[in-house]
DNA sequence: TTAATTTACGCAATCGATTCCGTTAACTAT
DNA sequence: ATAGTTAACGGAATCGATTGCGTAAATTAA
């Protein structure tokens, strides 16, 4: 088949008996061009086809308005709405969105980071895979002043810019709502303890329990790997076994507290009456569960907006290495019926 | 702060006494380079943190090595699966994603479109917003030679690549599925017919419907606009209400079927007893919603590799305008409570 | 009226990798 | 031993946009 041939400012230049210096400097409105000209050659250019080339401005430019971004997996409700968050952001500003995910590997993340380097991204967001603790492939976008956010699962170790939620204010908030419902043992589903963003929910549930008498029992919390909803389902029903089952649950994760819900039905555990759940997320499946979970929101797409504004917004001068800016965004308990042991809910509508 | 300079080709040249055609080459694994050379080059390379500039080389060769993919919104579970999969099949073979989001919207469509070919992607991987009925800004690509697939929501006027699921096939199964429960009045839940997904299974629908010798009437049939819970919502209440209310629904989307499980759950009708309901796409809450809904599966990360797969193995010579080469994937029947009228079934577990 | 600006543009180098042509030296065949 | 190959590499143009520097003409200031 044929194939057009592109049209160029050079094309343009010859066209309208320009250099391709005015040609460049009109279509980006340059103030030393005059209206006129401007405007005539931005009509020409519409009229023959012109459309930038991105690499050939980026080469020269050192830099290619686009932004990367490196997750564990695309479909999760969080990391899809943030994904959107930032893409609407960064598509006003004229920019592109590459994205990788490295399936909670640390090999892919490295070398997901690598590819993403070499397409010269203008920045870098991040959240950090399960295995993630080496933190040096990340080194060399801070060598080239190359702004990084860590969103969620950042790192403890790592300066840079990061954006996330109060989760330890969060697990302290959910676990109180529990206690406030009339729970007296509190279990815990909790996320791997070197991501701090677990460690951080745990925190919170531990001194929620401490300051309200509650008894800190090792049995009454759970290490789980992915906080999946077989795990989920697996330490619920361990769980309600045993001798000295737990009236209350706070999940890590939506995933992990729906299936205690459903487990719990199963072996005819009422839910909340003999025990009171909540999660983490907001994920949709949370109210469509019955009883509907009681969980923690995220702004999840918000997380995204902002995290790519520090990008845009990152002046090579304001950033000086060995600070770390963070943003630390609200959550906000919903409480419906999965954990409301006192007072009957009333079906909206 | 201080910047890192970039080691490029011609450092390398300059440290080793080559000259940057053979560092070219030899990092190429170019056949006239010696294998000692190409060892000693790469791992000088390697020491010395050379990066390739995706850039310079996509300036110089006319393309990046990137797949643009061009959807309505990431944040939806089809959506984010089908995007997993272009993803991994794409980084398999060194290939990066761009991704944008129309909202739906013909206008954002586009600016998108503008956008991805300013970026020179080797390919294009699209689902059409809600809007698109004109085609013209997918032109370009075609004049240039560069590959589009179309997924999901396709095109009827425009030759291309297509990946889809059979709809027709799909639709009239799930209707049958219906029928065969006991269903004689079955409604329909349609989305907008101008997107062929939709029009697809609503003929599938009528088809399954006629064979059967079951009553076609319009008022079964709601089209709905966007398939929202709210729309299900308030569709379901106003069939539930009328005088001779269908004793099954066919919703064209898991959203809509769930909420119409629970507007009838509320409203005191049975599901499945006295209405049986079957979604479509086999989302999270299919499975969470109670009774659990029976639905219609999409192999939807599979549908992604296989997108990602036309554009790695298009050649440009066996590329013929005016012809389609449509991948049709095959859907299954999930049958579960929501649908299941005669037998009870037995909780697994 | 003349010097000092300002306006509006052109020249040519530059970004980094690739590749079409060579070229030299070593090697093989007859 | 000489022509013919092959192996291994270098020179330099090229991709398309950007930009520091330079300049002629037009305008303003004194």
């Amino acid at each position: 088949m044929k194939i057009k041939k592109e049209v160029t400012i050079y094309d343009l230049a010859k066209e309208l008996n320009y250099s391709p210096s005015t040609i460049s400097r009109a279509l980006n409105n340059h103030k030393s061009i005059s209206k006129k000209t401007i405007k005539l050659i931005k009509e020409a250019a519409e009229e023959m086809g012109y459309r930038p080339n991105n690499l050939a401005a980026g080469l020269r430019n050192n830099k290619s308005n686009t932004i990367g971004v490196l997750i564990s997996r695309i479909n999760r409700p969080f990391m899809a709405s943030l994904i959107s968050g930032i893409e609407e952001t960064a598509r006003k500003a004229g920019y592109n969105v590459l994205i990788s995910q490295s399936n909670d590997k640390y090999e892919n993340e490295i070398s997901n980071c690598n590819t993403l380097y070499d397409s010269r991204i203008t920045g870098l967001i991040v959240s950090l895979s399960m295995e993630t603790v080496e933190m040096e492939h990340f080194q060399k976008f801070v060598d080239k002043g190359i702004p990084i956010v860590f969103v969620d699962r950042v790192p403890d170790n790592f300066n840079s810019y990061k954006v996330v939620i109060d989760n330890y204010t969060a697990g302290y908030s959910a676990t109180k709502h529990l206690i406030e419902q009339g729970c007296k043992r509190i279990a815990h589903f909790a996320g791997a303890q070197h991501r701090n963003v677990y460690r951080e929910r745990k925190k919170g549930y531990l001194d929620a329990l401490r300051e309200h008498g509650l008894p800190i029992e090792d049995n009454l919390m759970v290490n789980f790997k992915t906080l999946s909803f077989e795990e989920g389902n697996k330490a619920t029903k361990k769980l309600l076994k045993s001798a000295n089952p737990p009236d209350g649950i706070f999940s890590a994760n939506d995933t992990a507290a729906v299936s205690a819900i459903m487990c719990a039905k199963k072996m005819g555990v009422e839910v909340p009456e003999q025990l009171a759940v909540i999660g983490f997320n907001d994920d949709p499946i949370a109210s469509i569960v019955q009883p509907s979970l009681s969980t923690v929101s995220h702004p999840a797409s918000k997380m995204g907006a902002i995290s790519a504004k520090r990008i845009l917004d990152h002046s090579i001068n304001t950033y000086d290495t060995g600070v770390s800016e963070v943003t630390v965004l609200g959550t906000e308990i919903i409480a419906r019926d999965s954990s409301l042991k006192r007072t009957k809910v009333l079906e909206s509508e």
